[in-house]
DNA sequence: TATCAATTTCGACGTTCGTAGAACATCGTA
DNA sequence: TACGATGTTCTACGAACGTCGAAATTGATA
């Protein structure tokens, strides 16, 4: 029996005390993933599949799910589409200066590396 | 022709502006070198044999291989043995603020995760 | 109601990872 | 020279990972 108002399964977040620092950084060494989240530094929120990043839309789902499990991003229904913002506060909280941090050292580096190459404004 | 006055090969180790975030990231996402890490942290140098770890010598030095090659550690010789150190400065030029976020980060965290659980003094 | 757009789930495939044992190399010492 | 201590390399193996296509689901729209 599938509930109503929610696509699909509610995602399952973990609390802000459990998010575990390994799996944060797991989530962001990948390229795809780490463009998501700088993409998401610059802007608050943004629908999935609007992303500067190249991969099919089976793989991008699998990397907001990485993101997601890790406690570094949360979701938003809105109509059909879902947006996708960063859990900022949470992780200053539990990771103090984190989170910035490594979206400042990421913007330093070259870009070629990233999936997909499309650059987004860095405001 | 072993030329003498090194253990083997000489470790090939990046340079400073070589260094790659996700790479690093990716070093840093694993309970045995994280351990590794944060004990280098509070102890500048210290033979490879003698981390508070629980894996077999050559797991251990695959996990050396890793962090060599991302550009967290290095090694000195000595005697016969091997001294390992982080590139605390060079890193914090390549990335500021990083190494001592995560270490900082990881200090908080559970201690129960670790690889063989042995605890070391945090000074 | 049929259809489209957005996103997730499932199954599959090839690659990378963490692990350990065996063998080897090097240094200090008996 | 032989031996023990210290690390590394090689090989292998199961698990996890990143990727995709196909199918399914949901909300909006025709």
């Amino acid at each position: 029996m599938p509930r109503p108002g929610r696509r699909r399964e509610a995602p399952h977040y973990p609390d802000t005390a459990d998010i575990d620092l390994l799996d944060v950084l797991h989530a962001l060494a990948d390229p795809t993933r780490m463009t998501i989240v700088r993409t998401l530094s610059v802007e608050p929120e943004r629908a999935c599949g609007t992303f500067p990043v190249d991969v099919a839309p089976s793989t991008l789902s699998h990397h907001f799910k990485v993101l997601r499990e890790a406690g570094v991003i949360r979701h938003r229904e809105e109509a059909n589409r879902r947006l996708t913002m960063l859990r900022a506060a949470d992780l200053e909280e539990r990771f103090p200066g984190l989170l910035s941090t490594v979206v400042a050292a990421y913007r330093g580096e070259a870009v070629e590396k990233v999936a997909g190459g499309g650059e987004v404004r860095e405001g």
